[in-house]
DNA sequence: AAGGAGTAGTGATCCAGATCACGCAGGGGT
DNA sequence: ACCCCTGCGTGATCTGGATCACTACTCCTT
C-alpha cells in the first residue's frame, strides 16, 4: 500500500470519475491518510457478496471498478433490484452509521476492486473529522431521497409501460443528446430488467418490443439507442 | 414564550409523550434555550397544510399535537400517503437538511400545535451544536430505513390483504397485549386506508369485511379490535 | 459436433383487483 | 324537517399482466 499523496481514496483504483463528486473524494491530506491506513483494498469476481441482507454491517465499501447490484428479496423468493452502483459508490453507509443489519444484498455483477473500511474505523474516523460527518450527512439523505423517488415509482400506479420508460429516461440522462436521442450499453437481462421495475420477465420482453415498434427506442446488439427523450416523459407522466 | 427551564422544545405544549425518544428532547440546557429563541409556535386547524410537495424548504416543523398526514401525488391526481405523523416528530428534516423542496405535502388531519424552526436559524444551530447533528443524522438514516421497508411493501409483490395486514400490525404494536390482541383506536376513512396501502376504496371496503368474517379483527364504533396478531403475521409472510 | 445452460420471443389462458354503478346511513347547516 | 355531502357496502363487469408452455437462439464446455 503506498503513501497517498493524492488525496483521494479511490487512487490506488481509478482516479474519481468525477473529481469532487464523491464522499471520500478530495479531503484533507489527514483525513486521507487516517482513511488510507484503516482502508483494505481486494479484488472480487463475478457474482461475488459484498455482503448480504441481514448481515449485521461489519463496514462499508467503497467501489473502485465494476458494478454492483443491489438487491433485496422476500421470503417467498421474489427479488427487486434497488440500485446498480457503480465505480465511486459507497455501500452500505446506512447500515453502519445506524448499526443496523445491512437492508440489501450487494453482488458484483462483473470483475472488480472494492476499499472495505471496517464500521468502527470509520465512525472514529467521522468523529475526528466533522467535516467529513457532514458530508456523510448529506449523502444518507440523498439516499433518502432516491428511495423516496422510487416509492413515488411504485406507489403512484405506473403500469409496467411508465415505469419502463422512466428506467429508459434515467439510463439516458447520462449521454444525453441535445437532440433528444441518447446511446446506452444495455448490460442487463430481461430478468433484472424486470426485477427493477417490478414485472415479469416475458412482459419485459413484451415491453421491449411495443417500445421497439413505436420507434421509441433501437438496439443495436447490445447498444440502446434512445430516440427522444421527449416522446418516454410523455408516457411517464408522473 | 416563557423562559426555559425544562429541557425540552415540546415542553411549551405538552411533555415529551416518552421521555428521550424525539430528537430535540434531552438537550443540553444551552441548547434548548437557543432553539427556544429561533422557533415560533402556532396553532393549526384541521386541513391546514404545513407545507406542500415541491415547494422550496423553509424549515422544520416540530409537532407538539395533532395528527398530520405526510402524502405525495402524481400529476394525474393519484396520492398515497406516506405516514401519519404524530406529537414529538419533526418534520421537513431531510428537504432542510439536503436543502431542496418538501418532497410531501403535510396537512393537519385534527387541530394541533407546532413549532417552526426556519432553515437558516436550523443550520446555524447544528453548526453551533454537534452532538445534535449526530442524533440528526441518525433521524435521517432512521427515516430511510422507514422509506426502505416502504419500498420493500410495494415492490416485493404483497397483495392488498398482505398490505392490509401489514398496516394493522404496525398499528398495533403500540398497545399490543401479551395475548397478541390489540385495540386501536381508528381514525382514518377507508379512502386514506386506500392510500396508504396503495389501493381503491372498494377492495379496503371488502377486506374489512373480509378480515372481520375470519375473525382477524372486529370494529366496535371506532375502536378497532385485533384478536391475534399471530394471525396477521401468517398473512404477511414476508 | 453435440449437448446443455442461460437468455429471449410469443402465443393462450386466467384471475385479482380496478372500475363502474348503485343504494344507504349519518350528520350538519339553513 | 328538509337537503346535501361525505363516507360506506356490495354487486356486475372488464382488463392488464401474471402465469404457463412452448420454441429458438447464443454461447460455453467437453
Amino acid at each position: 500500500m503506498r503513501a497517498p499523496y493524492g488525496l483521494n481514496i479511490l487512487d490506488n483504483c481509478v482516479s474519481c470519475p468525477v473529481r469532487g463528486e464523491h464522499l471520500f473524494c478530495n479531503l484533507s491530506l489527514q483525513a486521507a491518510q487516517r482513511l488510507n491506513d484503516v482502508k483494505s483494498t481486494a479484488v472480487y469476481p463475478k457474482g461475488a457478496m459484498l455482503f448480504i441482507e441481514g448481515q449485521q454491517a461489519r463496514g462499508v465499501f467503497v467501489l473502485c471498478t465494476g458494478k454492483v447490484k443491489l438487491s433485496t428479496s422476500s421470503r417467498e423468493g421474489k427479488t427487486i433490484i434497488t440500485k446498480i452502483s457503480d465505480s465511486g459508490d459507497v455501500l452500505g453507509l446506512n447500515a453502519v452509521v445506524s448499526n443496523r443489519p445491512y437492508e440489501v444484498t450487494a453482488e458484483m455483477m462483473e470483475p472488480g476492486q472494492a476499499n472495505f473500511i471496517p464500521r468502527d474505523s470509520l465512525l472514529h474516523f467521522l468523529r475526528d473529522f466533522p467535516e467529513v460527518a457532514v458530508r456523510v450527512a448529506q449523502q444518507l439523505s440523498r439516499n433518502y431521497y432516491v428511495a423516496y423517488e422510487e416509492i413515488r415509482t411504485l406507489g403512484l400506479a405506473a403500469s409496467p409501460s411508465e415505469k419502463f420508460a422512466k428506467l429508459l429516461l434515467s439510463w439516458s440522462t447520462k449521454s444525453a443528446q441535445d437532440d433528444g436521442s441518447a446511446q446506452v450499453k444495455l448490460t442487463l437481462t430481461h430478468e433484472e430488467v424486470a426485477e427493477i421495475i417490478g414485472t415479469t420477465r416475458e412482459t419485459v420482453s413484451r415491453l421491449f418490443s411495443e417500445f421497439k415498434r413505436k420507434q421509441l427506442m433501437t438496439l443495436k446488439g447490445a447498444t440502446l439507442v434512445i430516440r427522444s427523450r421527449m416522446a418516454l416523459e410523455k408516457i411517464v407522466q408522473s
